[in-house]
DNA sequence: TAATATTTGTACGTATGTATT
DNA sequence: AAATACATACGTACAAATATT
């Protein structure tokens, strides 16, 4: 009845050796040649059972080096119900910003980079525009502790910048915030957003910026946030890495605080 | 400078075959052996290049028949932010319902069943019990118009038992929603929940109940309900597959509805 | 029902390329 | 420069799942 293939049987015992702790988080496995002997396998069927634990991310394989067991990342936990009307306004930055030294971690954002655009169609839904409307892109990517966490990128409709809201083609930051910004330039006040929340496999690009493996999944999140009229003021999308983002969402009053010990530990 | 592997650029070029339409969506791709005489590769080459695709969740591979590209399921929109002191009354499952009815889509709901346990630390934790305290644990798989659709597990502090919730240990549905329920017999209403949204590599249980890839990705949301006093009340552990799931999160006022249409389309 | 053809899955072997030490 | 270890690419053979005859 044992009719599961090697590979498979392979990949089990390796995993549960990991997990039991039998072999140590950050530990190099044996070479696949010895895992070959060890096994009585072909290197071929070592490298798929190796295969699966990659794609689980409990190992990852270093050309000239060898295979090694994972450390997972301390997960950053990021709030997605901030109150727009308090603290540092709402803007997405600002938040990110202040989640991060909640966690006595050192944040760092690149200067933004800063495109016109004629944007996708999902982006123009989202912010009800015609199609073949410009928007203004500041695009920004995001370190802690020099480890990548995500890529941002805004839209703003072309309009505002006619009505006066010209730092928003600076490729700088705007350091009290763009939501305070446009509320002072073009008195659009943001009363709230939303937020969606997606899961897909990350692209090259990110693959390549994350430092994560090809068939690894980002979440991205599409926050559209809304003016005192009701209408799309902005679109936020950010890119995270499922590994080391988790994010929280808060209901009600008088919720106790966030221990972020509470977080789900990986150990199950 | 063709450095990238053969089966890299076959990928890519299949990728952008079905990303422009010229393999329509649900068709059969070549079999294996004419990819290999198409682009001059072996068989092995094929299907590591195939393997890429499916990573991508572009294409799905079924044994005996051949490769076919996948169909985006439309996806299903939870929306984390319902009121927990209107309507259903904040339990889990009623706001899945009303969600699930607003689209016109069939919901379907098998009966709970019940175990008591002693819970891992990750959960005993959530719900501030000490160490080796049971809990009454409620597990129900969800599907919509036939499609299974999430897992999701209930934990209660035994404490409820004792003290008079009995109808917590039936393995049927509590009609009027778990949270009235304990409203009326032990007197704990439910104030506010915190939800915790993580994402992780499905387990076997998973792949295999969602019918979905071994290196395919689930949702892991674990909502804390608290009650009048502060306390956790209740841990709810629900696991939903990224390929047809979407979360929304709304912060302020008046805010438009949230047509579903707005949602991000797969075609970037 | 049974046999057969087709197609993907598993397993092996070999050779060479590329990254790292 | 040399050794080591993973990555790519080819070949072969048989098993398992599915559909057809």
């Amino acid at each position: 009845m044992a009719k599961t293939p090697m590979y498979q049987q392979i990949a089990e015992d390796l995993r549960a050796q990991i997990e039991t702790g039998k072999i140590a988080r950050g530990s190099q496995l044996p070479t696949e040649l010895e895992l070959g002997a060890r096994y009585n396998a072909s290197r071929n069927t070592i490298r798929d059972a190796i295969k699966r634990l990659t794609g689980l991310q409990l190992v990852e394989t270093r050309p000239g080096q060898g295979t090694f067991v994972t450390i997972n990342i301390d997960p950053f936990v990021t709030d997605l119900t901030a109150d727009p009307k308090t603290g540092f306004g709402g803007g997405e930055g600002a938040t990110y910003l202040s989640q991060v030294s909640a966690k006595h971690r050192r944040p760092e954002t690149t200067s933004p980079r800063v495109e016109l655009q004629i944007p996708p169609t999902a982006i123009g839904r989202r912010l009800r525009l015609a199609a073949g409307v410009q928007v203004v892109l500041r695009h920004q990517q995001r370190f802690i502790d020099g480890i990548p966490w995500s890529l941002q990128t805004s839209y703003y409709p072309m309009d505002f910048i006619h009505r006066g809201a010209t730092r928003l083609l600076t490729a700088e930051d705007i350091k009290e915030g763009a939501v305070r910004y446009l509320a002072e330039t073009i008195s659009l006040t943001q009363t709230g957003y939303r937020d969606w929340v997606t899961a897909r496999p990350a692209d090259d690009n990110e693959q390549k910026f994350f430092g994560i493996g090809h068939d690894a999944v980002v979440f991205e999140i599409f926050r559209t946030a809304f003016d005192q009229h009701g209408n799309p003021m902005r679109l936020t999308v950010t890119v995270f890495p499922t590994d080391r983002n988790q994010f929280i969402v808060n209901v009600g009053d008088n919720l106790p605080d966030p221990r972020y010990e509470e977080g789900p530990d990986e150990s199950t």
